[in-house]
DNA sequence: ATTACAACCTTTTTT
DNA sequence: AGGTTGTAAT
């Protein structure tokens, strides 16, 4: 590089492919990058160099990417290098929001109406499943819908091959048209007509972007045929394109996403640029080794190199568990036990907990909130999909689009007005048939000029038409004057909407139990309405360039962006204000954790059925799926697996086949012992200073068990005893083996535990010989043992600890012990009781007992064969480690030890080649953001979390509940809080 | 005939 | 937490 480069503070943090990546004069780049291979930066870096040294205009570039979440976090860095002016100039969103953007300024020349609004799922699922009904089409809506939904997003690419496939059922494309049809009338678009459209536009109208110089495209392996296309013709003034991209962490398969796509890219674009980023800066090695046996199961796959940067770390751990609530119970203890363990390097913050479905956190959200821990939900239930909120989007959305049938016939009824779904049913095929909305029918209906056919009573009428009617078009006007004057603002009309429906009361006696927690969100909802609508004044978002001759149309009323916004942004991002700093655990869908990191990652579930999940029609891709969540691990990384499904006795659950055929090679049994060189691995990963050991001991709450003990290794379900029926497949992994030392130490089956009788106690003779080492022998686990002997010494002196292990009786008074010592340390935490017996009160026992741990653990890992083996790291220097560390250090990373030598070994994207002979299925590429973990995705308002079990952990006092759900913010919230940036790049790679 | 209410069952992933 | 069923009340 140039001298002029060296100098530039922007390539500093880059290695040597990213550099290159960024500074390339190549018209198109691919960027091919695994995962924590910085992708993100490299993008941001590229748009930053884009923009200083080459000339762009901020303006003239587009930044496309594909989750709101990613957008966001792009745009902050962008803004905190070239600065707020450039960051709001650049147009840069989503695909979607960035062709909502287009077609609101310039849909006219496709003749399409400014005011359009978004039809989001729910519409679109009540007008198919409407039509399938009227014509009694033999279609399950829901298929209908995706396949409509495919159709569009395939694109014009598609288009002429797919005939020869089969019959198509007729009735499909008759759906199709009626669907559109019914939008067309009520001027909505769905996602896909989005992009659609803009293509349209893009096509007939190319003027409006006439000035793009460059255009750049994350999480490329997720675009579809139709985004491709989007993406050409953003560029055809210039044809300057950047993608980055990661073939194996392509999920969004079912959303049409074309890993195809990478070859369209190079076969369109013959000259381009291939670059791979190789070099993960984010997990151990050993993490990265796990993950690379689970994605190269997939023998189609590209294949692709990951380099760690880091040294191997703990081996990642598959844990079986007896049941999902064992599994619940057992990851809070896991999570407790590295807490403590690390002393005040990692807080709850750093933990992850990243399930393949939503509905798999029921087990996880009980066990955290029983046991006092706060935790903030991503992905899964929204925000906006709750009754209260829906309700009040339909009412603003009638009062902003009075022709959407749907959002008039989701509010007819709702604050009962004894019109029920029948009635509405008919109102809305008479409207249909007489094609008119159905606002309109009602209105003349009530004003006499026309009678509708179906019968209303009278009563119900005056309700319609005093409450109702009259409502919505009162607003209507209040909502006109909203754009001219600034007296009235957004959040005057929602609340005035709120009053004239009594929504309280409503609330009220329609949700006795819960109408305070709605309330709340009600709450919720208008402040982040309040949000919206300063930042809409404050800076000019999402205002596209003005072109010469081109003019635009600026009509869009803030009630329409805000609705776009909504349906859109899926996901309320609360800017909290960082009022409350809560350090709190994230559960999270894989998907939504797409791009983010944490030190600690939980993948529970890992059965057959869920990971690779029941419906899933690709297999590869959720494997994938699993691979993506394993690769957001940074330090530590925790597979799990109830051995019993929850309902009931009966389902017996599997290991899924990504991981079984070397589960037992490749993972460990159980979480590592957190001794000395395990930790500091993990700071170095982390780039935080490690505790002292007495720091970190001096913390350690009485009867805390440093090993990851209270739950058996090797659960059998005891009800399996009781002749269940063997699942079709279900077969017992090698012989079943007696229950050793394995009683539930976890909460469920208490009694059942007790019953049992001991089958044999000839485990403890083992134990005792070796003392605490693990027997490594599979199957012989030694758990209960190493049990036993904490309690026992808990009840003990520390120094007599050796002495009481020989007493240890394998009988039932021992599970008292133990459970109390689970329980015990759930409240320890907060409170602070001597634990009954309690020896082990200070520091100094704590101490001995994790030397104790620590001198087992190396036995252990002498013992094991493929123990990972840890570098011998200097010891923190005592004066060093004596630092109280800020709460907030985490976020720099040290300078990584990079290898200086892999040159020769690493393998390239040699088949990078233009016009690849397209392997059918041959799927490749893609890239993975080396997100800072302090990015977490936006906090869901605490009100809106499950709130049971919030609840039952606001009322044991150790913990807090997230956030304050005070009244709503007050207007002083003018400012955003300014989120430093982290920026966190290995120093320099050479 | 319609509405309202109570007892079930079911939940992929997201713009 | 929602939707869908089945039953009771209007």
């Amino acid at each position: 590089m140039t001298a002029a480069q060296a100098e530039n503070p922007i390539l500093k943090s880059l290695n040597a492919a990213q550099r290159r990546a960024v500074t390339s004069n190549a018209s198109t780049v691919a960027i091919l990058a695994g995962p924590g291979s910085g992708k993100t930066h490299t993008l941001t870096s590229r748009v930053v160099w884009l923009v200083q040294q080459t000339g762009c205009q901020p303006s003239d570039i587009v930044v496309a990417t594909f989750t709101v979440k990613a957008a966001r976090e792009m745009k902050e860095r962008i803004g905190k290098v070239l600065g707020p002016d450039c960051e709001r100039k650049i147009v840069l969103g989503t695909f979607h929001s960035i062709a909502r953007r287009y077609l609101s300024a310039y849909g006219k020349h496709i003749g399409l109406d400014s005011k359009f609004g978004i039809a989001d799922d729910g519409d679109s699922r009540a007008v198919i499943q409407r039509i399938c009904k009227r014509h009694d089409f033999n279609i399950d809506p829901g298929y209908a819908r995706s396949w409509i939904s495919k159709k569009k997003a395939k694109g014009p690419a598609a288009e002429a091959a797919p005939n020869k496939k089969q019959p198509e059922n007729p009735s499909l494309n008759e759906c199709y048209r009626e669907y559109q049809e019914h939008l067309e009338r009520s001027n909505l678009l769905d996602y896909d007509d989005l992009l659609v459209r803009c293509v349209e536009l893009l096509r007939e109208y190319p003027a409006c972007v006439s000035n793009i110089q460059a255009v750049l495209i994350d999480e490329y392996q997720d675009t579809n045929g139709i985004q491709y296309e989007l993406m050409k013709l953003f560029a055809q003034a210039r044809q300057r394109i950047t993608i980055v991209g990661d073939p194996d962490q392509s999920i969004y398969g079912w959303r049409s996403a074309e890993i195809r796509n990478l070859y369209r890219l190079l076969r369109d674009y013959p000259d381009t640029d291939e670059i791979s980023l190789e070099e993960n800066y984010r997990s151990s090695q050993s993490i990265l080794d796990v993950s690379l046996t689970v994605i190269q199961q997939d023998k189609k796959r590209y294949q692709k190199v990951l380099l760690p940067v880091h040294t191997k770390g703990a081996r990642p751990v598959l844990r079986k568990l007896k049941s999902s609530a064992a599994e619940g119970d057992w990851i809070v203890s896991e999570i407790k036990r590295a807490v403590m363990m690390f002393g005040d390097m990692l807080t709850y913050e750093d933990v992850a907990i990243l399930l393949r479905s939503a509905s798999l956190s029921r087990h996880i959200e009980a066990a955290l909130g029983k046991a006092g821990l706060a935790y903030r939900m991503i992905g899964g239930h929204k925000f906006y999909e709750r009754k209260e909120i829906k309700i009040l989007l339909d009412y603003l959305r009638a009062i902003y689009q009075p022709d959407n049938n749907d959002a008039i016939a989701r509010i007819i009824n709702v604050p009962r007005r004894g019109i029920g779904d029948t009635t509405i049913k008919r109102l809305i095929e008479e409207a249909e048939q007489l094609k008119i909305s159905l606002w309109s029918l009602l209105r003349k209906h009530c004003q006499g000029s026309r009678k509708a056919t179906t019968k209303i009573l009278p009563k119900m009428e005056a309700k319609l038409n005093t409450e109702l009617l009259r409502i919505i078009s009162n607003l209507q006007t209040q909502a006109q004057q909203i754009t001219e004057d600034s007296q009235h603002t957004l959040v005057d009309l929602i609340e005035k909407l709120l009053s004239q429906l009594d929504f309280k009361q409503y609330l009220e006696s329609e949700y006795p139990e819960d109408h305070e927690q709605r309330w709340q969100n009600v709450q919720e909802f208008l402040s982040l309405a309040n949000d919206f609508v300063r930042d809409a004044a404050n800076l000019e978002d999402e205002m596209l360039p003005e072109i010469d001759n081109v003019d635009q149309v600026k009509d869009d009323s803030i009630l329409g962006r805000f609705l776009a916004n909504v349906a859109l942004a899926s996901d309320a991002q609360k800017n909290d204000e960082g009022a409350e700093k809560k350090a709190v655990i994230t559960i999270s869908t894989i998907h939504a954790a797409k791009g983010l990191e944490w030190p600690i990652v939980f993948v529970p579930s890992v059965y057959a059925g869920s990971i690779p999940h029941s419906r899933a029609e690709d297999l590869d891709e959720e494997r994938r799926l699993l691979y993506v969540a394993m690769t957001r691990a940074q330090a530590l990384l925790y597979l799990s697996c109830p051995l019993y499904g929850s309902q009931g006795m009966g389902t017996k659950v599997e290991l899924s086949p990504f991981v079984s055929p070397f589960a037992s090679a490749a993972f460990a049994k159980q979480g590592a012992s957190f001794n000395r060189p395990i930790l500091e691995g993990v700071a170095k990963i982390l780039g935080r200073d490690l505790p002292s050991e007495k720091a970190i001991f001096a913390k350690l709450p009485t009867m805390f068990s440093p090993e990851d003990n209270l739950f058996p290794v090797d659960p059998i379900d005891t009800r399996d005893a009781e002749g269940q029926e063997d699942a079709e497949g279900y077969r017992p992994k090698g012989p079943k083996r007696q229950r050793l030392n394995n009683q539930g130490y976890g909460n469920d089956d208490e009694e059942a535990a007790e019953e049992r009788p001991w089958k044999k106690e000839y485990s403890t003779t083992m134990e005792q010989a070796s003392n605490f080492t693990m027997a490594s022998l599979p199957g012989f686990m030694s758990a209960g043992a190493h049990q036993n002997a904490l309690s026992a010494a808990a009840a003990a002196e520390a120094e007599k600890e050796a002495a009481a292990k020989k007493t240890v009786k394998m009988g039932t008074t021992r599970r008292k012990a133990d459970q109390s010592s689970l329980l015990g340390f759930v409240t320890t935490a907060s409170k602070k009781p001597a634990a009954p017996g309690g020896g082990f009160g200070g520091p100094d026992a704590s101490m001995a007992r994790y030397q104790l741990a620590a001198s087992r653990s190396a036995a252990r890992m002498a013992a094991e064969t493929k123990a990972p083996e840890l570098p011998k790291l200097p010891a923190v220097d005592p004066s060093l480690a004596k630092h109280k560390l800020a709460s907030g250090n985490a976020l720099n990373r040290p300078s990584v030890i990079k290898k200086e030598d892999d040159k020769s070994s690493k393998k390239r994207y040699h088949c990078f080649s233009s016009s690849p002979p397209r392997p059918a299925g041959a799927e490749d590429v893609k890239e993975e953001q080396a997100t800072t973990q302090e990015v977490p995705a936006p906090d869901r308002p605490a009100t809106s979390f499950h709130r049971t079990t919030f609840v039952s952990a606001a009322s044991r006092g150790g913990v807090r509940r997230p956030v304050g759900l005070g009244p709503p913010p007050g207007l002083d919230r003018l400012r955003k809080p300014f989120k430093p940036l982290t920026i966190t790049r290995p120093a320099k790679p050479q």
